[in-house]
DNA sequence: CTGAAAGCGCTAACAG
DNA sequence: CTGTTAGCGCTTTCAG
């Protein structure tokens, strides 16, 4: 049934050509080949059925034509979409992405750029949950493009792109205090990343600024446990734990107001709150972070800080391309900017 | 800064030896090579840093190591975990994958499929959208191994692994009828998908089993509408709209129960019923179908018939390696078994 | 046990 | 405009 490959020296042959002038012509080459024979040679190669095996061309030219992404994980549908960014312009340009779950294991991120690395990718779009400094150095030497995007990277010499985390905490903050809050409590999980302790930090900002010291209690921080893999359902559970512990403050200290770290720990944190009995916004505001998709499914539909990863896969790609064709990058770190999305997790305040 | 690259010959030069024994060495052969050969050659590889260029030996080979994946997207959560599954497989035997996003358009499936063995792969695992009969068939005459997933392909030569979603369907509307509902609607986008007409038809069988005729109006199905690019919040939307229509019928006729064909579109029936008024569950259930993470963190928490989608990524992985292996591969067919999730949207009907 | 040589499919000088 | 030739990095006969 499947005869060998059919290569361009089968369509040579038939067509009488040499090996040289049937890849001028199937490469697209700009060399000068006579239209009578280039129109045989494409027709032989449809005839033939030729597909071209990118394996030689690229082992020739050096030149592999795809990319690498390593995330988390595709199940986070926040790096999903930055995914689906990442993917479109590189389909654009041609080239095809090698998509690796890291499922936050370092050990595992330097497996996946190994392999990359191997399959000879010249570029890689990673967001590295590794806090070890400089564990991309020696790949960086081998002349490997790096653009580190969403985590911040100890490294001077990869391009970063991400999101102001700590901006966007300011202003969902803000958002709470203009709204007559005071007593604002922030949930995360354990700030092991710099976007959770930029988060935090905005929070403490607007706080500040506003001439409110947040009680110890308002600040609800979960444990480190590095050994559990990502999912969706963890963040959520962890927003409910948090949630608890808020509620079981004295009414006077309570908070009236939450700032989660992200939209899956809000809609945990709702939840909870539901289930005892508080009701949100009325007697307790919510306020997420990401804008996933989930935010305008709840109810109440999340008040929440959007921030655009589709466009971050897009610039990380982007700016990925260019590095590769050598054009000149313009700064070595970007921020694209948040926005607070109104919707009906927040109450104004009367006093 | 980053010279050339280094080559089996580099190493092969630093020993005293030639290409051929280094390849052996360092490609894990089982061709006889004296330890102490060997330990040299290891070590030299490691002292200049050398990193196999893959395009060489699969060029060689003949095998590119890697397997194609062509979905309608990845920011769909269902085929998120699929993917997961698919990949986690891949890795550990060796593979890469190679994820394609064809957003639901049957042109970018095949323009995609081409690519896919432009690069080689021996095996692509799709779910493919496309009506179009016997679309595969040029692509599996050079025998690639193609296996099908979740959507139904008509073809007697590709592996289909999917969910009996009929049955599911008629578990779902079962466990409804159990509960004392009679009048139970069902919400659905366009069938214009194998899996929505099989979950149409569980409905109607287990109707027709209870002997209860289903009106006209219970069975809202939107229109079809090829040109919008799937999102989850269109699943959403339709689901309130669908909603919508349901609750403007007289109270006699209205339905005390949804069955959906999916989660996203039941969060939106519930999330209108919600705005209308109308208590979930207290005056109407609601189950859905897919379980995928969202239908925990809604309120009510959603009723819903789980299908295994990590294990269909697994499943499928691991039955594409048989093939590529050679192994036998028992079934041409294989249906994994949904299940009622039980939780909060669903109540018993007193009457 | 080791090496020389051929060649996977393709492209790019170079020569005609 | 076309063909010849060499070679990308690797594996694999086939001889030693």
């Amino acid at each position: 049934m499947s005869d060998k490959p059919v290569t361009i020296y089968d369509i040579a042959q038939l067509v009488n050509a040499s090996a040289a002038t049937v890849s001028r012509v199937l490469s697209n080459s700009n060399y000068p080949v006579s239209s009578e024979m280039s129109k045989k040679i494409k027709e032989a190669a449809k005839q033939l059925n030729y597909t071209p095996n990118m394996l030689g061309r690229q082992l020739k030219k050096n030149n592999s034509m795809s990319i690498g992404v390593i995330i988390p994980s595709i199940s986070n549908p926040f790096y999903a979409d930055v995914v689906l960014g990442i993917e479109e312009i590189a389909r654009q340009s041609g080239y095809q992405v090698l998509l690796c779950n890291a499922h936050q294991n370092p050990k595992l991120e330097a497996e996946y750029l190994q392999t990359l690395l191997e399959k000879q990718v010249k570029g890689v779009i990673i967001s590295s949950i590794s806090q070890r400094r400089g564990w991309l150095k020696p790949y960086l030497n081998r002349g490997v493009s790096i653009i580190s995007i969403d985590q911040r990277i100890e490294s001077r010499q990869v391009v970063q792109i991400g999101f102001d985390y700590r901006h966007g905490a300011y202003l969902a903050c803000s958002h709470l205090i203009q709204r007559g809050h005071r007593r604002i409590a922030f949930i995360s999980a354990a700030l092991n990343r710099s976007s959770r302790q930029h988060i935090h930090q905005g929070y403490q900002d607007a706080m500040q600024e506003a001439g409110i010291t947040p009680l110890k209690a308002w600040i609800q921080i979960s444990e480190d446990c590095e050994d559990t893999k990502y999912c969706s359902t963890f963040e959520f559970n962890n927003g409910k734990q948090l949630a608890h512990h808020l509620i079981a403050m004295p009414i006077q200290e309570r908070p009236t107001a939450i700032l989660s770290c992200n939209d899956l720990t809000a809609a945990g944190a709702i939840k909870e709150l539901k289930e005892q009995g508080i009701d949100v916004p009325g007697q307790m505001s919510v306020i997420g972070f990401d804008n996933i998709e989930l935010s305008e499914m709840l109810t109440p539909s999340l008040t929440t800080v959007n921030l655009p990863k589709y466009e971050l896969g897009t610039l990380a790609c982007r700016t990925l391309m260019n590095l590769l064709n050598g054009d000149h990058v313009g700064e070595r770190e970007m921020m694209l900017p948040p926005e607070v999305i109104e919707r009906d997790s927040v109450v104004t305040r009367l006093e």
